[in-house]
DNA sequence: TTAGTAAGGAAGGTCTACTAACAAATGTGA
DNA sequence: TCACATTTGTTAGTAGACCTTCCTTACTAA
């Protein structure tokens, strides 16, 4: 529990307002008290002073004759000002971006990691990043950057053995180094992030899973990403799902994983897997065998759902290979699983975000973090 | 997002102050200005406001001799207060009591349901209420009903099929028919809440699995119970745990539940499935019954630890049957099929508050929508 | 033209928590 | 023993945040 000075709760009424502003668009002052539930007077104010920072602006009147005077309509100035977003999902290529505050990329710019690991990787990162902030072509409020790996909420990498990164204030370290705010979470998680804001995802029970090298999913719930007592909340990659009595029912045996335990659930279910399953399999065998991924995904499902109580699960990664079969077995599974009451509501769909999700994700770490809009 | 005003903030420093008395005994104004960050004279402001309340008091002088002008001790009156709690769990009896504020039984009284249901229930409860309300010593500050069912934040149970209760404003109406603030919530839940409060369990990822005639969860993160999108989060009962195939594996069959599906957790992990297990086994025979049991368990538990990054598992419920085998078995299949980071520093442990954990639950409601305390 | 309605702003009040300064009560060290 | 440091709790004054009330402006409807 922590102390709450007036001050706090008006960052907090500012925020929203600006919240406000970028989900609903031009908005009149008065328009923003009666959905905010400040008086006009407050939102003048608050108003006033996002104007005076350069953040929104007034538009002009607003044409629709009503009655009474007519209202000043006021936006917030998306267009004004961009982000950089970096993804070190890959391990290969570190990919990175501007966009701008709806989520557009503006610029696009990858470099190859060659294996570099460590501070050798954080220099190429921190090069890419400088690289960015150059070619931006408005003020750029921040970096975000979704990295894999258990990382806690202030930006400090706890481990990310793919980069040999450990105990890492990455988020400090950059901010320092580029005079920007850098804000630094779990890939997994920023898409979650993403999906919510961009993506027009339920804001209470929604799970995003990313199915890429690995699994990876984030949770948020109230409008609030799970973050885990070890900052760890969403690491379901390791979960077995193919166990010696499974192979025994007639089920396939399980296979080796990279963390040294068998029958994970990334063995079976990752893009690497996932084509090496289906190849050189008529459509009917194809679909069969991802129809078995997806029960085995509905079975992993299934707790979760019921415990939290989701409304939404959405997965993220190749549409070829999770949206048909698979996506269908795991939603019938988990409903086969579960009560009516919790199974019934869910939806379980693609995420609606492509292949940018991670950058979207980035971004939003910066909304967030830098304007407290989610 | 709700806007947040100055008297919200000074009524969550309030209750800041009130947590610190509660959870740390006697301290003086200059200590609790110390550990909750305000200032030495906002701490004096909000002491004298509580003791205006009486529900703070003087204690007189610190007599360990330190530098400086000694302190006058400050306590929350936790003596003076009194909870009228009570527990719908069983099918057979209300269950209630006047409690203290630290979570003691002061009163107890049953009243035998002989099958009521509807509104019939809602009166054999309302008039329980009444005669403990009588029998309080003290003034009561609220009263706290733990019951089966889906049930929303504001006491709304949306249905609880044992009752035949749907759609109904329980902690309303009973508010306004004993002129005293009641607050209801889910049986597993308010039992988390207790263990939280009362039973020194860890804030941030607990999950209190309840065993009587059925099975529950309630799940408490970041200090918050978690309560899912339609109020339906934590129950786990019937999830789907024993299948045709476990059963071509060698495992047993799928037993048909009140719900009128197959194989869920109730079937196998309740008290009454439970007892009828072991029924007449040898000791050996029963523990192997057991942990069969606890692996189950262990395998739903699973992918829940995961996606939380859950700290502590508490299992409530008869220790005869649940300490040992069970949990052990539990806790080692979840060690087995999550990574080391998730499921090595995880406990699995039995609840620490006795068979009054679901009164005590009930309290903690009261303490936590009256006060503010948690 | 007149009445009614709505938007936005100005003035003044209340509430909250802060800083600064002080009195009271104690221990410490010359 | 006595001056001094230390700590507690209070008083007085200040800045910030939001509110209510009232006013001006500008439009629609009759």
């Amino acid at each position: 529990m922590v102390k709450v000075l007036p001050e706090h709760a008006r960052a907090h009424n500012r925020s929203m307002v600006l919240q406000h502003l970028f989900h609903a668009g031009p908005t009149s002052r008065a328009d923003l008290a009666r959905s905010t539930g400040l008086t006009r007077v407050t939102v003048s104010d608050l108003v006033a002073e996002l104007i005076a920072e350069g953040l929104v602006e007034e538009l002009g009147i607003r044409t629709e004759g009503r009655v009474g005077k007519p209202a000043t309509l006021v936006g917030m100035r998306t267009e004004d000002y961009q982000i950089v977003a970096i993804d070190l999902a890959d391990d290969a290529w570190i990919r990175g971006a501007v966009m701008s505050l709806v989520g557009g990329v503006v610029v696009r710019r990858s470099v190859p990691l060659d294996g570099r690991t460590g501070d050798g990787a954080v220099d190429l990162l921190a090069d890419l990043a400088h690289e960015l902030l150059a070619a931006a072509t408005r003020p750029v409020i921040g970096i975000g950057i979704g990295s894999p790996g258990v990382i806690d909420r202030d930006g400090v990498i706890i481990e990310a053995p793919n980069r040999a990164w450990y105990d890492l204030p990455l988020a400090s370290r950059l901010t320092a180094r580029l005079g920007v705010p850098v804000h630094v979470a779990n890939d997994a998680n920023t898409r979650a992030l993403g999906e919510y804001t961009y993506g027009g995802a339920s804001g209470d029970g929604l799970l995003v899973l990313t199915v890429g090298q690995g699994v990876g999913a984030g949770i948020v719930v109230d409008g609030m990403l799970l973050t885990g007592h070890a900052d760890a909340a969403g690491e379901v990659g390791h979960l077995t799902v193919v166990d010696e009595r499974d192979h025994l029912a007639g089920g396939p045996a399980p296979l080796a994983c990279a963390c040294g335990r068998r029958g994970c659930l990334e063995t079976v279910l990752s893009v690497p897997a996932l084509r090496h399953l289906v190849d050189g399999l008529d459509p009917h065998a194809s679909d069969a065998a991802l129809a078995s991924v997806g029960r085995m995904l509905g079975m992993v499902l299934a707790p979760v759902v019921s415990a939290l109580n989701l409304a939404e699960v959405l997965i993220s990664g190749p549409v070829e290979l999770l949206d048909g079969p698979l996506r269908e077995a795991a939603l019938a599974t988990v409903r086969e699983r579960t009560m009516p009451v919790i199974g019934g509501p869910l939806m379980v769909r693609m995420a609606t975000l492509g292949e940018d999700a991670a950058l979207s994700g980035a971004a939003v770490l910066v909304l967030s973090g830098q304007l407290g809009v989610t």
